[in-house]
Parts: structure tokens; C-alpha cells; sequence
DNA sequence: TATTTTTTTCAAAATATTTTGAAAATTCAA
DNA sequence: TTGAATTTTCAAAATATTTTGAAAAAAATA
């Protein structure tokens, strides 16, 4: 395998593997690509080595600065724009996970607090509906506080203390 | 706001929600209802709430069941196969990061060992590229034992202690 | 075994999402 | 300013996913 296949083949498994959670397979594509190409890319040579139009490209483009995941440069003396991936995967990490707590659990932690506010628990089935509602705030709460301890955390200090005592 | 009302705003929410993170609408309204319905509920049951069809039913049943999420249940007397949801929030809490973990965790583990295994590294440009692939298995080696570690872990034990230690 | 009930399958239809590409808007240099 | 270069927008087209519903298969009864 040469590095060119292999690269391919990174992009393509990337672009794959997101669509079945729920990303844009263009976005993962592009983003896969500049994660391999050390210097920044414009659009057009985007557009070129990945075969899809202007408009595809520039909208993952804003979508994967909206992600925190890629960064405009501006080249003295270039009129385009040229962007770069953050290169330190323990970064890209943190910051996927950053973005996935706030679009996947945000959104049902006050979907979870609106149904309890608007409900009052006056009779058995209403306690019963609640304590399911309650059971889910509380679950998705920890879920919450647990992934934003680790985000917080200093990866190093994970990775030597944090596995040993809790990976057997 | 009623309890009608607030159980359809649940499983309207849930959803749409469940869209949103790559997961199918239907298979996440049958399991709302099947979590809020205390007793166990038949096909024709499910088709007649949410006004879907037989054949939407029977797969996304199928697909619950493939989450470990619901359980058929034979009720003497009747033909007709009855399905109930796990009601315990915390186990499935559990149950959907156990599945989220597999699918979509193990895959990345396995492409990115693929590829380290089918390059040699051989040129510096080889060298970058399969360090790029290397911290990817790393921190996703990382996040794989760190959920697990979290999923054979007793619940209230992490209630009381983890989050008390790490969340500042 | 034959009949009825229930479940499963899957091609076609409906719906949703993504992509294109050209026009409009913006930016920048002269 | 003007005009060329570049980016952005967005309606229409292409593609992908979901849903339907009727036929086939399977299961239960008599």
C-alpha cells in the first residue's frame, strides 16, 4: 500500500464512518483531508482533489470552523482563503467532544427541565411520567459532568493516572 | 399541560432529538412510548399511537431489540407478540453507550490498525502520516477503556464518588 | 394436514438530506 | 469609484434514507 492509497483510504473510512453517527459525509472528508495535508488548502484545490462543487466545499468549509475543527489563513499576498486542521489529535478530540455534549446533551438536559416545569405532579400517573423525566435529568446530568470533567482534565495526566486505576 | 400533552412532547422531543445524533425517528418514538407505556404493547398497539406502519413497526422493534433497549414478551393466552421497554434509566443509560461504543468506536479502532499494518514506514512523509493514524488509535484506544471503565462500574459508586473528585 | 393469525420481507413510493452550479454579494486592488 | 477575483447563497437536481403496504413466510390452532 503507498501512501496515496493509504490516504484515500483514510478519507474514505473517515467519510464512512461519520455518516453512521450523524456527520456529514463531505464535512468528515474534508476534514480528514486537511488533517493529512501539513500545509493549508483554498477552496479550489479542495474542490479538485476531492471531486465535489464550490458550494459543497465552501459550506463544510463553515461548518468545520463552526466545529472548532479547521482554521482560516490568510497567505500575505493571496486574495483566497486557505485553511488548516488542527493537527494535535488530543486536541481534535477534545474538541469533538466539546461540540457533541453541547449539541447532544445540551438540548435534552432543557427539553428534560421544560417537562418537568410544565407538569404538576397531582396524580399517580403524573408522579410515574415525572420520575422517568427526573431519571432521565439526573442520568444525562452525570453524563454531562463526567464527559466535561475529563474535557477540563490535562490529557497526560488521563492517560497515566486516570487508566491505570479504572482500566483492569 | 397535561399528561397526554407532556407524554407526546416526550416522545415528539426524544425523536427529534434522536435525529439529530444520527438516530432513526421512529426507532427512537417507539422506544419513548414503550418506556412511558408501564405495561407491554403489541404491534397493532404501537401502529395505532403513532401512526406508522406495519412494516416500520416490525423493523424498528427489531432494531430496539438489536440495542438491547426493548424485550419481547409472551403473554399466555395471546398470539400476539408483546414488546416492553427497560425501564431502569441508568441501565439504559448503559445499554445506548455500550452500543454507541461499538458501533462506533471499535470500527475506528479497526480501520485506523489496518492501516498501520498495510504501510511501512519507509519515507518521512510515511513517517507523518501514520503518526496521525497512530494518535488517533491512541486517543481512541483512550476513550474506548475509559468508557468501558465507566460501564462496568457500579452507578451509585460514580454518583457519589467520581463526580464528587473530578467535577470542580 | 388445512386454515387462520401473525410476523417478516422488500420493492416501490414518499420523504429528507446533500450536492450542484450559477447568480448575487462581498472583498480587494488599482 | 470600478472591475476583477473570490466567497456566499439558495433553488433545483441528485442522492440517500425512511416508510409503506401487500405478498410471502412462519407460527399457532384445529
Amino acid at each position: 500500500m503507498e501512501l496515496k492509497e493509504a490516504k484515500d483510504k483514510f478519507i474514505h473510512t473517515w467519510g464512512t464512518l461519520a455518516t453512521q453517527w450523524g456527520i456529514n459525509r463531505t464535512m468528515a472528508q474534508i476534514h480528514s483531508l486537511l488533517l493529512l495535508t501539513p500545509k493549508s488548502m483554498n477552496a479550489d484545490e479542495i474542490m479538485a482533489e476531492l471531486q465535489i462543487s464550490r458550494g459543497n466545499v465552501n459550506m463544510n468549509l463553515r461548518d468545520l470552523m463552526d466545529w472548532g475543527l479547521i482554521h482560516k489563513q490568510l497567505l500575505p499576498g493571496e486574495r483566497k482563503e486557505y485553511f488548516i486542521a488542527e493537527k494535535d489529535v488530543w486536541k481534535v478530540a477534545k474538541q469533538i467532544a466539546k461540540e457533541r455534549r453541547r449539541r447532544e446533551i445540551g438540548p435534552l438536559i432543557e427539553a428534560m427541565a421544560d417537562l418537568k416545569d410544565g407538569l404538576k405532579p397531582d396524580t399517580a400517573e403524573k408522579e410515574e411520567f415525572l420520575k422517568i423525566v427526573n431519571d432521565i435529568s439526573t442520568v444525562t446530568v452525570f453524563a454531562d459532568n463526567t464527559l466535561n470533567s475529563l474535557l477540563k482534565a490535562d490529557e497526560n495526566w488521563l492517560i497515566s493516572s486516570f487508566v491505570k486505576v479504572f482500566n483492569r
